[in-house]
DNA sequence: TATGAATGAGACTTCATTCAT
DNA sequence: GATGAATGAAGTCTCATTCAT
């Protein structure tokens, strides 16, 4: 899930771009200029799978991406599964960017409001390959392993977060419900969007829950 | 998508139910007690594609679960691909089966409401694999192929009937907006029941939309 | 080898639009108005045959090509070697019935030009496929089987018939040594001729061996 | 085309033996002794399709004949075609490394007698198996794919070859005619001589082939 | 650490041949 | 005799993983 995007007055914009940009080679976490190579690893597999799935990538795919070769991929990470488990991670820091981002909002509903507005905002990578967190999910949940109980970690995460927004504006009762209506509203346009490749749906559905944010009186 | 459930009065449960059933060596569409292999190579594939992905599903799986020996499914399809549109197929047939059955309630409402049910009825199942239908499209989304395409078709179908039945409840202005937000919280709903594992998300959620759509006024 | 062509007088242009057309639903050698399935089936394997190579021709192929059922066809032919031996034995009763338009030509040379003739007159064929029999003997002749040597007889005869009107132009010393490069040259022509897909190879070369013809002195 | 032979003052036997001689253990193209594995695939392939034709080869053979696990044959060639684009253009190098031998002989007219004095030294090949060059032609000219294309450039090679050599003799009318005439002659022989696995073929029609060029006059 | 190369299990697919009716 | 369907061996190709240096 590009939890976020560019709708929060483009603080969250780097952290999609994260989901669009392929091999960087400017970056300059190390001296020699470049990311680490696990890091290369790990953000390049997350974006491999978004695009094709976790089953159609190949190691070689997640290497070539990461301009890193082959046989040494294995140094970092001894099996594909867990090469899908840091990409999962992945998307748990920058969900965590983006709840610390969000964080900064004064109130409750202009956090959710501003979530809303940048998954809004990603509506173009919705089109092509739907919520990069979400399919992977989707894919993920057929299964029963690590891979997949991290991904649920994360889901609930954002889950819980929501939660918090709306238990703060006074919604005690159905605080846990509404973050489950909110994230799965998204889940399902983020589907549609894909599926009909049209990205106006999301700015439809993404104004309804505006809309009805808007409309949930403070407790 | 097993697009309806049990919960209009037990009239889709076979419909339902055959997502669930494994190899069924004694239906009756054919003399000798079975029905013919073309029929029982697509009900398989749905079937096992449902629980393990596309991806993850070999041709020795499908022919296992139908029964048929693995040279001999090249009788019927020529490709894997073939075999996977044909489960796509079998959904819209179970789709257009449901809207039928659907057709026979009195009111918009009612026939809106029992596709809720239906879904909420179908609970168990999304819980462990998700939305029969939903998982699938969401797999396929990411390719740009047949299958890919027919599979947005089926959905089409589903939106389609939606947004008529929000029409003929005199919501010209929003049906097709208001037919997403169905099938989208459904699929969302879904994704979440299946991710945390938890049926009662469908519980609640459908009982959402029940009041969602009890509360629109007529026109 | 399509031995002869429409040079002679167009004696042969029959043999060899055997070798030309598909599927003949109008021919007359039984009652219902087609021939035998096993005629149709020996005619069908030489010229899917030809124009696919041995290995690469299916039983499936060779099926379709004589409409016959697949499953039909080993009622006449256990194996599909069986099939290719009588494919060869199809090409040997052309070349006999060739032979016996040419013995109606008063003199050897008579008879040898028109062979050549035949050849060059049936360069479009060549230049698509190569000599119908060449390229089945080339392909044969990797193998030590049964159509291998039924195919070598066949050359013998074609072989045997030339030295015959050699040694009738009282060539006996070399005429076996003649016999072997005429229908070298023209195999090699033939070769040549589908290599490069130009026909004029088959005129020039052609013409060559007529002056050669021409040019030995009787005895 | 085994193109040349041992007739050429010995000059060529290396070119020759290449067709002939099976897994080579000690060859020392490398640190250990053994020629690269592409190297030793290409020529595997070279030799076994030689042998059993190029649909009657399997990868298989041609890793059993290398030496090399049949997984480890797609580290270097992507499909079998490519294989045999490989192989076609083994004979090209082939080609080139006779064409440069031949190049040290003073006359146009000793050249060619070389050519054709290598050729009938190679007969106990052809006998067996045609010419390793022709019978691949004549197999891949059914097809319309690249493997066919190269194989018709190397073919174009040979006859631009023996036609300047012509044109040196002075034979400018004729000179690509000529080109024709031989190779067609060669190819036609080495046919012959495999069909009737008789070497005296290549050794009498290779001596009319000396004969005729002996007698060409210089211009 | 780094890397090209190697490996083998297993996937999809084809097809000659056989079977049941 | 005729036919659709069935069968299984074998072929091509992929790919996660391991190895040797």
């Amino acid at each position: 899930m590009a939890f976020g995007g560019r709708g929060f007055a483009g603080r969250l914009s780097i952290v999609v771009s994260e989901m669009t940009d392929s091999v960087q080679k400017k970056s300059r976490s190390r001296a020699d200029g470049r990311p680490g190579k696990r890091e290369r690893l790990v953000a390049a597999t997350a974006r491999v799978v978004y695009r094709q799935g976790v089953e159609r990538t190949t190691l070689a795919d997640i290497a070539a991406e990461a301009d890193v070769p082959v046989g040494n991929v294995y140094y970092y990470f001894r099996t594909k599964d867990q090469l899908v488990e840091a990409a999962v991670g992945d998307h748990e820091r920058r969900l965590r960017e983006l709840i610390a981002a969000l964080a900064e909002l004064p109130t409750p509903r202009e956090r959710l409001r501003a979530l809303v507005e940048g998954w809004v905002g990603e509506r173009d990578l919705a089109v092509r390959y739907g919520c990069p967190f979400g399919t992977l999910v989707s894919e993920l949940d057929k299964r029963e392993d690590e891979p997949a109980r991290l991904a649920a970690d994360v889901m609930r995460l954002l889950l819980d977060w929501a939660g918090e927004q709306f238990r703060a504006m006074g919604r005690g009762d159905d605080a846990r419900e509404s973050a489950m209506a909110l994230v799965g509203a998204y889940q399902g346009m983020s589907l549609l969007t894909n599926t009909l490749r049209d990205p106006e749906i999301m700015v439809v559905q993404g104004a309804r829950l505006l809309e009805w944010i808007d409309g949930l009186a403070e407790g």
